[in-house]
Order: C-alpha cells, then sequence, then structure tokens
DNA sequence: TTTTAACGCATTGTCTACAATCTACAAGCG
DNA sequence: CGCTTGTAGATTGTAGACAATGCGTTAAAA
C-alpha cells in the first residue's frame, strides 16, 4: 500500500465557515465595522445557524471581530493604535525568536531561511509582487517555527493575522520589490555570524519600518 | 443618582458557562486530560447543549482545552516543555511591558504598584498566603494595565490564566512568604531610578526562579 | 412641543430532535 | 487462527423552532 492518495479531510461545517469567514476578513473581502448577521451568514453558506455562531465565538476570541449581546457580531475596527500595538508586539515576538534561533542553530540549520530569502530575491527580481509577499510570510513563519516555541508561535500566529488583514486594508502602494527582498540578506549574515544584537536590531528596523509606512497614514473610516 | 449599585449583569448562559468552566480549570478543580462530555456538563449546569458547546470552542481557543473531532473535549495536559514556554513568554511580555510603563511614568505614578507591594508586605508579615499571592497577581496585572498596550494585556491573559492553572496543580510547599512579598521592593526601586536594565534583571530572574521551581519537579499524569 | 409609554420588528440566545461519525467488539470468511 | 467486515453504543455535529432582548417608531399624555 505505498498508494500515495490523497488525504480526505472531512472538515466540519463549523471548520468551514471558520476557514471561510477568517480568510474574508483578513483578505479585507469583509471590511471591518461590516455587520455578520448569522441568518445571512448561515444562508449564504447553505448551512444552519449553530456552526456558524460557533465560528464567530471563535473569530471573536481571535479578536477579528467584536459581538455586543443581542445585538450584533462586527468585524474588528482598526484604529492607529491598533496598528502600532500590532507591530509592537509583532517586534517583540520575532526578535525574541530569533534571538532564541540563533542560539540553538548555530550557524548550521539556517539554510531554510536562506534558501527562502534567495527565493524571495530572484522573485523581486522577477517582479512577481504576490511571491515576494507570500515568501516574506513564509520567512518569518519559518523563523517563529524554528525557536520550537509553540506558545510563542500560537501568539505570533494572532498577530501575524492582524498584520495580514492590515496589509490587506491598506492602500498598498509599497512598489519597491526588490528592495524588501535584499532587506533580508544583511539579517540572515547577521544571524549566521551568531551577532545577535545586530541582528535583532536590524529585524526591528526592518518591521518597525514596514509599521510606521502603514500606520502614518492610517485613515479610520 | 449618585447611588452605587451594584451593575446587574445579564450575562448569557454561555457566558456564565464558560466562566464557571474555565474557573474550574484554572483552579484545578478540571484536571488536565480529563474528559468534558457536553451532555454531563449541560446536565450539571442545567442548560442545554448548544451554549456549552460554544463556550468550549472559546476554551478550545484559550488553548485550555483539546478537542477531536466526533471523539471529544479534553482539558488540556500540561507538558514540562509547556511550563517552560508560559514561563518565558511571561519573562517576554512583562519585561516588555515594564520597560514601557518605566519610559512613560517617569517616577511619578507608580504609586499604584507602590501601594500594592506595601499591602503585600504586610499581607506577608501576618502570614496570609492567600492575600500575598492575590496581590501578587493584582501587582503583575496592573504592571501590564500600566503599559496601556491593549493587545500586549489580551496576549498576557492567556499566559496568566495558564500560570494560574499551574499554580494550583502543582503541590505548593511554597511556604517563604514575606519572602515572596518583599522581592518586589527592589524591582519597584529601579523603576522609580528609571533603570530600565536593572528592573528587566530583577524581574526577570524573579520569574524565571519562580518559573524553575515549577518546571523542576513537574511531573505529567 | 416635549416627554413618556407602548408596540413591532429585527436579531441574537437557547432548546430539542435528528444526523454523522468514531471506537470497540463481535461475526463471518479465508 | 488471523484478518476483514459489519454492527451497536456513545458522543459530537447540525438543523430548525421557539424564547428573550434591544432598538426605533409611533402614539398618547402632560
Amino acid at each position: 500500500m505505498d498508494l500515495a492518495l490523497p488525504q480526505i479531510k472531512n472538515l466540519s461545517i463549523r471548520e468551514q465557515s471558520l476557514d471561510t469567514l477568517r480568510e474574508a476578513i483578513l483578505s479585507g473581502e469583509l471590511k471591518p465595522g461590516q455587520a455578520l448577521k448569522e441568518t445571512d451568514l448561515a444562508r449564504h453558506l447553505g448551512v444552519s445557524r449553530a456552526p456558524i455562531r460557533e465560528a464567530l465565538r471563535i473569530l471573536n476570541s481571535e479578536g477579528l471581530v467584536e459581538t455586543i449581546p443581542y445585538h450584533g457580531t462586527t468585524v474588528r475596527r482598526l484604529t492607529k493604535t491598533d496598528i502600532e500595538e500590532i507591530y509592537s508586539l509583532r517586534i517583540l515576538l520575532e526578535t525574541y525568536a530569533m534571538e532564541q534561533v540563533i542560539e540553538k542553530c548555530q550557524g548550521a540549520d539556517l539554510q531554510r531561511l536562506r534558501d527562502i530569502v534567495d527565493r524571495m530575491v530572484s522573485a523581486g527580481d522577477a517582479g512577481d509582487l504576490i511571491a515576494v509577499n507570500a515568501l516574506d510570510r513564509d520567512f518569518h513563519d519559518a523563523l517563529i517555527e524554528m525557536s520550537g516555541h509553540q506558545l510563542l508561535h500560537s501568539m505570533w500566529l494572532m498577530v501575524a493575522m492582524k498584520v495580514r488583514q492590515v496589509m490587506a486594508l491598506v492602500n498598498r502602494r509599497n512598489t519597491d520589490l526588490t528592495l524588501i527582498a535584499r532587506k533580508h540578506l544583511p539579517l540572515l549574515d547577521a544571524m549566521e555570524a551568531g551577532d545577535s544584537a545586530e541582528a535583532k536590531m536590524i529585524l526591528g528596523r526592518h518591521i518597525a519600518t514596514a509599521g510606521d509606512l502603514i500606520a502614518e497614514d492610517w485613515v479610520e473610516p
């Protein structure tokens, strides 16, 4: 039985609804402030309200939606302060993860990160913006994973979700394609050199500038 | 109308169930690995399964329980690694919060913390272990709140919950009453002096030693 | 005109019944 | 005897109906 059949995943309606709604929020399809009426959602997805409600409770504790009793659930609004908090926490979590990675992977296992950056640079040169963004996410996700800190990872996922949402909502005029990719090179160098302080500095500034650019002209609806 | 009547809170059954279950888990009444059968919970609380299920979904995304589809929900087990992760993240979050507080409250608004520590010392001298623990929680909670970082606060709440659970599960032979309370004094001094590095060092060691003591002889059932 | 009370509508909250799925054990077949 | 397959019981997953609550509107009274 070495047949490599694809795993059949029997996801519950709740999970499917959850994934669908979460993706819609993170992609900006569902905009902050928008009302999420259980009946409507159930009808649109062709299911009953029960699994929808459970999905909404999960989204609520993930901080993506807000529920007022007997009034309704809405996509959580994002203030300028929220943006600043998201990015400051992202810096905190990622620099910590990187510190751990540097300690553990003494110049060795960083090949995984190197591969991602290489592909990112290629994609940047080719002008493939989507690929650059995907690989950028991969890079930071790999960084967290490599720390081997599960709780840190779960916390980071929450922040990363909000980052995705913010990126989707802002009028992306980011443009500088190859620049973003190549910015990761000195970071990797510092990591391989085991220079934790320098690496933290670079990563911190890297994320902070990205956050500042977005927070700068953030307009709340 | 300056009557200070207690707010009447009409909490939904879901919220009441959630609070009850969460409290039971954090207090150690519901032990790790224990099965949480929806029907049983519903019967015991005198409600239907629907609100119970929603509460369980929330507890799941808070990381307090684990659900296997069509199999059941159990209180999440805590490994030694979990303990270490919990305390390392606690250090990360609290030292960051403290750094922010030191920057903002230049020697001024630290009175709130000072009050808590004073009362903690008194309770310690009086041998009131319960009060010391409550005030210790107050202290660290106040520290986070004073950072004014809401996202940080919500993340910290998750970690703090797990800390509570761990503390409740371990065979507390902690004893050294007054010592715990007085340990906060040099921390406050450093904060008031604006010595961020020193304060971080003290707080870090403070939490780390507490965590090590527990992780040291953690036995998994 | 202003205030207040009552009502209707929309939405969420809860309950009950039924369907889908899992585990374990027993029956059938080589 | 060993393996596969079917069946039973328990538990979770879903659906639909009903109850509770909040808000806006309307109508009545001061």
